[in-house]
DNA sequence: TATATTTGCGTATAATTAACGCAAACTCAA
DNA sequence: TTGAGTTTGCGTTAATTATACGCAAATATA
């Protein structure tokens, strides 16, 4: 084994967005050689100069020019040595939040090359990305139950049936519509905005909007955001 | 800024212990140039054929030879490029408990350089060790409430006022030990054995094992530990 | 034998969660 | 214009869970 350490430092990004009850992920396609194309989380080296979330954001603004509401940390993926078969390559993977009004593909990228995949239907990705998928997923899933992070997928202003709707269909559970409601209006960190939504059907619906000043106040106080399903 | 990447990547270890209501890290006294001597956790460069809780093993094995009864991936810090003076480096730390068994430091250790400190004794570590070690203490609080990590702090039987005694100074909360006991009772991982521990004073108490198996079943069926407090 | 101490089991009440009813406010089609 | 279909918004009740205690049993010690 040669004495000096050989190990490339990459990020890789896991961005979530959510529309008409569907869960979707950005997936860029890289090419390996001539013939073969794979899609792959947008990511790269982290530079020498920068920290690993501005190594991310870097990566995701060169990439696809998504506007992020939500970013964390996910997981260090360095187990298996050989993930990247060409170098040893150890990858921190960030997962972040994009709202529904920017989940278009803007202009000014390769829209061939960067899109959007609906959660079930993701195919075969480069390297080990799609463990590190499902280990985003597992993780965004849990955290919808214990921080409001919910909020960052939708839009600025939201109709309560979309917030119960993206709660269904991302943690893949049935709910009382009544009993979600009286809940989260419990909370006290909702207002009731003016505002209504142009409907399809049925009686008009308010638009709310998620109060981050009162929420902060709550967790000051003690306040934990809890959802839980059968 | 040069072409090639120029990023070391180290693993550290907290590692954790529990006796006499008191939560313990373990760390070793690291020398820097002649004089400088500080404290800090157990760690290292990461080998180029280790995988990275090999890493850790191996560090925790050349430095302390303590055995490890649960281990998970923390976090890994690199927003501070500067957090070794040195080089830039690259911590993924890993955070491990120990059972009150194994809170010896074994012989064929330098003792002088390996020692637990009490929680709220911690003195100025090396680099940001500090804020590592208060990130895995989060953690770890936060961790007891949602799995069953406590007996991996205990001896193998135990007594319920030592799981009791843990959980509220760990959490430095108060809780009626009665309704603690009832709680942890229903779930029914835990088996009574016919051992009695020796005691101080008062009734002889019945000592306890976590049944592993049996939580898995519980897991298996939906089950989902929790600990709450006022 | 009395006292202090800790265990083990119980019960009453408060709080929260879960299950469901139903009218209001709209659209659309007949 | 009327009725059917749909979604919202507010409510009630029963079941479950959490909280706050009471107290006797089993030991050591004075």
């Amino acid at each position: 084994m040669e004495n000096f350490q050989n190990i490339r430092i990459a990020v890789d990004a896991i961005v979530f967005g959510y529309k008409n009850n569907n869960l979707y992920v950005l997936l860029i396609e890289q090419k390996f050689g001539l013939t073969d194309k794979y899609w792959a989380l947008p990511g790269g080296l982290v530079k020498n100069d920068e920290s690993l979330s501005d190594a991310v954001t870097r990566e995701l603004h060169e990439e696809t020019s998504v506007q992020l509401t939500f970013m964390e940390q996910l997981f260090t993926f360095g187990e298996d040595i050989n993930r990247d078969s060409r170098n040893r390559v150890i990858s921190v993977a960030y997962y972040a939040l994009v709202d529904a009004s920017n989940l278009e593909i803007k202009a000014d990228t390769d829209a061939e090359k960067v899109q959007w995949f609906k959660i079930d239907e993701i195919p075969a990705l480069a390297f080990d990305h799609n463990l590190i998928l499902e280990t985003a997923i597992t993780r965004l899933k849990a955290k919808l139950t214990y921080e409001p992070i919910g909020f960052d997928l939708l839009p600025d202003e939201f109709l309560f049936s979309d917030l119960e709707n993206l709660y269904c269909t991302i943690l893949e559970k049935e709910i009382d519509r009544r009993n979600f409601r009286k809940k989260i209006l419990s909370y006290g960190f909702l207002d009731q905005t003016e505002h209504f939504s142009p409907i399809k059907s049925g009686r008009p619906a308010k638009l709310f909007k998620f109060n981050k000043l009162k929420y902060n106040e709550l967790i000051e106080k003690g306040f934990h955001f809890e959802i839980k399903f059968a």
